[in-house]
DNA sequence: TCATGAATTGACCGGTCGGCCAGTTAATTG
DNA sequence: CAATTAACTGGCCGACCGGTCAATTCATGA
């Protein structure tokens, strides 16, 4: 139903649901959301989500199927962008990978929950991601520009998983004796991953 | 009730109820587990839960407490252990930490389901833990061993978030492309950080 | 030995859960 | 302009939720 016009838009509904799924699974995770919740916070009845989208769970898969294929979208986009690799592009890309989940905490949070889910569907949207930014690592060794004796998949991963964790953990992180801000750990990581990664004289 | 000898022995099924919760609570988080479920799993009446540990959150909170306060103790006898300050005794730390998230799945997936939950109290219990591994760091870089323009609180950080992410993400990493074992990723890892923790040339 | 209090039980409470269904309203289409 | 289909509603279902309570069993210590 379309608030405005007062006619009625199926579209619309759906995409009113989903975003209050959405945001209520991300606060919450899965089992602590009640489709009434959902419901009341999109406007509609109970009965026109199931009408929709035919169960909880159904929801639930639709509403991580969209953030994570957005979120590939988005950084393959970021992958292909770039031309030769170096390592300054390598930097770029964890600033920017960063910058990315910052911006983005419900990403973060939505790969948390999907991990205690034991969620294998939204692995495989990484796969492609991880792939391609491995095969620019894997050029960049080729060129001699970065060290050549480390798996490149696990470049990325460990990347990926550096960035990722920060964030996850933030609320354990910002208790912790001398622990900085967002900008000064991304530093200090580049510094050494980067470091890590130069060629061995 | 010590099912043996008949008789009745509270401590015992406190311990029996603890586990069960315990072990459902890691699986399913919070949420998912209700409390006839531990009942049935510990062999108690739900009633006998309530009368022993209050309610289903004092539960929850006295199960992270016990965990986190296990692994506190067991990291910091770790700690302690240790004499003089190196490099290999930072590849060490990393080997034994790897080494315990590798033994002890049930801490990570329990810090997993604490930082969704926003947790206070069990950040508290790494603060110590970070302060003395970061105490070391910097010993070691007075003494030259290691780069001295890093926070020793990231390096500490950094290596914490490397290990526990990759046990987190399993089910992700296992369907990346090249990523290889356990053994496979931190060997790189290792090499990768301590190599970008040297003294700069 | 017997009284006291803790351990333990099962029945029960009000409330919420996900899902279903019959019925109504509004677009669409032939 | 009917007829059809999809959008949408409110009420209801059985199951389950966390929690309470009175009653019972048992260990213990005076």
């Amino acid at each position: 139903m379309n608030t405005v016009t007062g006619t009625r838009d199926p579209d619309l509904t759906r995409e009113r649901i989903l975003e209050a799924a959405h945001a209520l699974f991300v606060a919450k995770g899965f089992a602590a959301v009640s489709m009434r919740e959902v419901a009341a916070r999109s406007g509609v009845t109970k009965s026109l989500i199931h009408h929709h989208f035919g169960s909880k769970e159904a929801l639930w898969e639709l509403v991580k199927e969209r953030a994570f294929s957005a979120y590939a979208e988005g950084q393959q986009a970021e992958l292909r962008q770039a031309d030769a690799p170096d390592a300054a592009l390598l930097t770029n890309a964890v600033i920017r990978y960063f910058a990315f989940l910052q911006a983005n905490p419900e990403v973060v949070r939505l790969f948390a929950w999907s991990h205690l889910d034991a969620d294998q569907s939204c692995g495989r949207l990484d796969a492609e991601l991880v792939r391609l930014g491995a095969e620019r690592v894997r050029q960049a060794q080729q060129r001699g520009l970065l060290r050549a004796d480390v798996n490149p998949a696990h470049v990325v991963t460990m990347f990926v998983n550096g960035c990722t964790q920060w964030f996850t953990a933030r609320t354990h992180h910002s208790q912790w004796p001398g622990v900085g801000n967002d900008q000064e750990y991304l530093d200090d990581f580049l510094k050494i991953f980067m470091e890590g990664l130069l060629p061995r004289t």
